[in-house]
DNA sequence: AGCTAGAGATAAACCGGTTTAGCTACGTTC
DNA sequence: GAACGTAGCTAAACCGGTTTATCTCTAGCT
């Protein structure tokens, strides 16, 4: 099995290669009748472009790379990416190299790599960081890079995300408004620049509220809803960074014989068919990770054909009211 | 920003680029002396080579592919496939090249391409069909690959799987062991090949039992349940191809009045937090996908360094009972 | 001493493209 | 009719590696 090569169409049409070049790439340089000869001919032969070859010599890899630093374990858990890069491949045509590492020296290390060898034409961020290093990274590389979900402004790298403070706020003045006082939150990973958005939103629209950091999985979910209850002055209402704590969460409470929503209402950060589908159906800000992917997609093909950087707020999140919320009964 | 190439190390080493590529790949025809020299320089400049131009002289492209023809949008709600490529690049230490595409024909020629342009040095099959046309194709092309979840033997392919009619048989003998007569299946995409050696097992352990196909989604989930339960023979338990669709038929149950588990059981032939979490809790069939996905990266890297092909059984799923499965009492 | 082996290194070809410099033939222009 | 411009093409360099053919030198053997 070898494919066609570009030096198989040159002896075919009894041209160079370099002609060859000129006439399948559109430039000017080749008559037409020569061009068209060189089309039918690579026609003929199937003749498909090795993209490694031509990413060698300094043209497009067509690739994107994403990483992924988190431990591979609890990758499963987060629904999040995966939908976030089916909506990614909706859009894109390119091929998505994808890595999990377990450091972010690793991640680092791995965009200069990627870019060094021209193995991507560009990267999405995602899990931004406060004062994250991979923004003047990127832009000192030049390598061309959408931030996903990283709210606000970063260098001159063009973003794409949603507003969790404004989202954040409208929880909680939704859960203020039915009555609620103490209200908690179960937060996600501490070093993420949303978490530190959602709390600092958290706190100012409960002022006094408790935070209690988790990391997304069920057990740490379980364990801060425990906490919570058990504790000294119980919360009537708590919000979960994400859906499977929450999920976890609603468990708990009814070990403890605490009644949702009669006694605790629980909303999530994140919709999935599990909040919809157990009973009581869970309270949740809903979105859509599948076209926020495609979003990025397309934002990320603006920067590979030369806009300039751009920040594309996407829809905020809506809150969708279920059974696991109620007007405080006290 | 330009990294270092093996011409630097050559020029500041004092030798040829060819002595460079001897010392560096650990091949003999350099002296130790001269090895140690050029090593030194190398990590001294922080050199990596670039796996690009290593691909391009046929050696290893640093890679492997997976292809995905799935609607791009059902694939959020499979979380097998996530936990998959999790488990893998826990094991592997390479990059993965990932494509969602929406035909077959689409799948086929990706492999194709990806082969004549070395962007991967192996692939995984998944989805495996019946009869599939992949498999012939990727052995006539050479292309190093691993059958992921496709029962049995393929051809000259290294397969890893897991014996889906061992687990349908098992969970059929448990409902039986309750007392249960008239059991129903609610299957997956009917184009799989472990959908139908499922529905074989199923066929054989349960004689006359109904099969509705659905695929995976919790519409259709729910939308065969409503037709099971409102027919004329209801069936006392339904085993359901996956974890989504389970709950989802949980839910109609419950909304037509259908007491879990006194009236009907549920089993779920995949775990997941979902099973769980809601109440009742569902009987389900769990394995460790992470696991599943790290044992076939294996696999595959060892297809790649010349090992014969094998054949992998995984370990069987295992019946989980929780409170959605109980004696029947009528 | 003469011959052979083999170690150690180099130069050059090669992979499959892109890009640049240069060449040829033809048509304008003054 | 000499100078110039330009369209159309070719040859060759280049990207960053690997691989092969070749060359030199030293050691070992008869």
């Amino acid at each position: 099995m070898k494919r066609p090569t570009i030096k198989d169409i040159a002896t075919r049409a009894g041209v160079s290669k370099g002609a060859v070049s000129l006439a399948l790439n559109g430039r000017p340089g080749v008559s037409d009748a020569t061009r068209e000869r060189v089309l039918s001919v690579a026609s003929s032969l199937g003749y498909r472009p090795s993209s490694t070859a031509r990413a060698l010599s300094s043209a497009s890899a067509d690739a994107v790379g994403l990483v992924l630093a988190r431990p591979a374990r609890t990758l499963g858990a987060e629904s999040f990416f995966f939908q976030l890069i089916a909506g990614i491949q909706a859009e894109l045509s390119m091929a998505l190299l994808l890595q999990v590492v377990d450091s972010h020296e690793a991640e680092i290390e791995l965009y200069r790599r990627w870019w060094a060898e021209h193995r991507v034409d560009g990267v999405f961020l995602v899990d931004l960081r406060v004062d994250d290093p991979r923004v003047p990274l990127v832009e000192s590389l030049g390598l061309p890079a959408v931030v996903v979900g990283g709210a606000g402004h970063h260098g001159n790298l063009t973003s794409v995300w949603a507003d969790d403070a404004k989202a954040m706020t409208s929880v909680v003045s939704y859960l203020l408004s039915l009555g609620h006082k103490r209200i908690a939150r179960v937060a996600g990973l501490p070093s993420l620049l949303h978490t530190a958005r959602r709390d600092a939103a958290f706190q100012a629209a409960a002022p006094g509220g408790v935070i209690v950091s988790a990391d997304y999985t069920d057990e740490r979910g379980a364990a801060a809803t425990r906490e919570l209850l058990t504790g000294a002055q119980r919360p009537t209402a708590i919000v979960y960074d994400n859906d499977v704590m929450a999920v976890a969460g609603a468990g708990v409470a009814a070990e403890l014989g605490v009644a949702v929503p009669a006694e605790l209402s629980i909303v999530a950060f994140d919709d999935s068919p599990l909040c919809r589908l157990i009973h009581p159906p869970l309270t949740a800000l809903t979105r859509d990770t599948f076209a926020f992917g495609a979003r990025a997609a397309r934002a990320l093909l603006a920067v590979l054909s030369g806009a300039r950087p751009t920040d594309t707020e996407d829809t905020t999140p809506v809150l969708v009211p279920r059974a696991s919320t109620a007007q405080i009964s006290s």
